[in-house]
Formats: structure tokens, sequence, C-alpha cells
DNA sequence: ATGTAACCATACCGGTCGGTATACTGTCAG
DNA sequence: CTGACAGTATACCGACCGGTATGGTTACAT
């Protein structure tokens, strides 16, 4: 587990990554061109056809590699912010959530890619699936160990913080409502105290 | 009152408006080219042209005529099945949404559109804002005739209510969860007794 | 009768799309 | 020394993009 998908890129497959997946995030995925991804990198489509084999594969790769990323820093947030169970640490998920996304000010990555790539047959619509399984898994499994121990009220509860976590990413983007975030943390709150008592 | 936009336009214009309709909310915006809808319509991209001017114009022509349908529907769907304020007024919102996604599949169409327009100067984004907005201050009013006198209780809530709103939505379609809608309404019914006092 | 709006048909414009081909340079391991 | 590989540079492919031009046919109002 030392080697990581991207480490095992040349570097020039590396920039077109980097490149692809500011721009795709930016300004969405059929709105970038293969040639302004090769140019913003420094290379060529040649390059990029070498390394990925289409543009599919890469916007593919750039999905799954956000989802690599943004777990690691969500994981890494709750061991430094709430490392003990309970409530407090299933509501730091929100909080990196908004230190994630920061300024970045375009929303969640697949939910934007899915307007784009849903109801297809392209690859990277399962990475999409995957991240937001993982989402309401995270939620159910922080529940859990905060002390809801029935597996069906998890499950619930789960499902529940992550329409309010999804809910906040949609209302803050396309809502203008900047402090959408800490509203769904607030609401997840009152939700998590009704279902764990007081 | 009694002319709508819509109302106002000629068969060609109609049938054009209609097949753009249908693509761009199943195919994407960027996905589908003039050249399709012309022919989608029975028509040439002469008649389109002439009618609409730009295809951002057509485009937001969607959105606008999109926003009006989906408004005039919730409004006739509580009319319908819930007529008097209170919280089953405000828990029939979830209802209508569920009725009118339906088999749809394709979520929202103002968050679909935002993934490919957002952050531009398209004259469709100021449509989205404003659906947006609505469904806000429908969900506020709701809860203030519903016996939620203060203010700014009432935005509270109404915001509440829409991150379950905006969240069901993506969640039943980029996460694949077939009932968010309900589970939405069934967390907004829990939120709402919070509020109002069992 | 004349004008005008709506429409259809077709060809065209420059530009960009995703993807391929050719050819040459540098590096480094066997 | 010799491949093999990573890279650069450039030209090209057919297809499609949004948008325009030309020209002709109806129907209807003045």
């Amino acid at each position: 587990m030392v080697s990581q998908a991207s480490t095992e890129l040349t570097p020039a497959g590396q920039r077109l990554l980097d490149a692809a997946s500011a721009l795709f995030y930016r300004r969405g995925i059929r709105a970038v061109g293969v040639e302004a991804i090769a140019e913003a990198a420094g290379t060529t489509k040649k390059t990029l056809y070498d390394r990925f084999g289409s543009k599919d594969a890469l916007v593919a790769l750039y999905l799954g590699r956000r989802f690599e990323r943004s777990r690691a820093f969500t994981a890494a947030y709750l061991d430094e912010h709430a490392p003990d169970p309970g409530p407090e640490r299933v509501l730091a998920v929100y909080d990196a959530l908004a230190e994630w996304q920061h300024e970045d000010e375009r929303g969640c990555a697949f939910v934007n890619a899915y307007a784009e790539i849903g109801g297809t047959e392209h690859p990277g619509v399962a990475v999409i699936r995957a991240e937001n399984e993982w989402i309401r898994a995270l939620y159910t499994r922080l529940v859990t160990e905060a002390g809801l121990r029935d597996l069906e009220d998890a499950d619930e509860v789960g499902l529940r913080l992550t329409l309010l976590h999804e809910g906040a990413l949609v209302t803050m983007t396309a809502g203008g409502v900047r402090d959408a975030i800490a509203r769904a943390r607030a609401t997840a709150a009152d939700l998590l105290e009704l279902a764990l008592g007081a």
C-alpha cells in the first residue's frame, strides 16, 4: 500500500492529470477539450493519449483521484479535530466539508460530473456512485460509534445526514447560500440529539 | 396575465422548445447540438435561429419554462392534496416533488444545468438562482402559515427543509437511493415536530 | 395585389472536437 | 551499442459545433 496510482504516473502524465482535474472541476467536463488540457500541462495531445488512452479514461481518473483525496482529507480532519467517538465526531464531517470546499465555489465534483455523464456508460459513473455511497457509509459508521447501536436506526440517520450533506453543497453553489454547510451542521446536530437522546 | 411566454410561440417554435427541453434535460446542455434539436422538432436550424436568436437564449427559455411549470404543478398539488395550513401542507411539497420526478430519473434540471453553466455569464444562471430561492421561500412561507410565526425561526426551518429537498434529488440520482425523497419527507416531519412542538 | 411573417431546404462559414500519424530528441538499462 | 521508453513538435483526420446566407413556398392581412 505504499505506492498509489497517482505515484506511478510519469512527470508529464502527472502534469496532465493535475491540469485536467483543475479544468474539469472549474469549467466542466465537456467544456474542456483535450487540446486545452495538454497546453495547460505544457505538453501535447500525443503524450496525453500515450498515457491515458482516451478523454473518458482521463475523466474517470480525475474523479477517482479526487475521491481518494477527499477520503484522505476527511479522515485526517476527523482524527485531528474529533478523535473520539460521539456526536462531535459526526458533526466534524461537516466542518471537514466546509474546509475542503473552502473557496472552491464549484460544489461537489461528483454531483457536477453526474449532471454531465449520468445515464451514460461513461467509466466515471461508477466512481460517482462509489463516492456517494462512501459518504453515506461514513455517516452511518460514525453514528453507530456515537452510540446508536441499532443497525436500522443508524442506517436511517446516516442517510438523513447524507441528505443534509449533499443538500448543503447544492444550496451553497446553485442557491448562493454561503453558510449552507454550517446550517446543515446545525440541523444535523438537532437530528443527532433526537436520535441519541438529549 | 392571461397569455404566457410559451403561448406566444409559433407552432414550429413551440416544437423546437419542447424538443430542446426534453433533450437538454435528458442528455445535458452541451451534449445537445442545435442541429439535433431542429431535427427532433421536425424543422431546421434556420427556424430555430429565427425564433430564438441563439442556443443560449433557448437554454434560458427552457429553464424559465420548466421553472414556471414546476411552480404551477406544486401549487396545484398542494391545493388539491393539502389545502389547509399546517405541517401536512409543508410535507406535501415532498410528495409533489416525488410525483413531479416520477420516473424522470435525471433529478433537478436546475442543479444539472448549474453544473454546466455555473460560474459563467450564461443567461440561464439567473433562472437557476431564482428557482432555488423560490423553493426556499415556499418552505418558509408554508412553515410560517403552519404556525411558526417567528420570522427568524421560519427562515431557519425553511432553509433546513430546502437542504433536505435538494439533498434528496441528488442522493436519488447520483447516489442511487430510490426512496430518497420519502426519506427526506420523514426527516422533515421530525424537524417540523421539533420546531412546532409535539 | 402586395407585403409580410412563418416555414422548409440546403449549403456554407470558421472553429473546435476527440483522436491518430509521423518524425525527431533525450535518457537510461541491458 | 542498442533498444525501449518518455517526451516534444506538428500536421492531419472526419465529424461536429454554433451560427449565417440564399432561396423558395405557403397563408393571411392590408
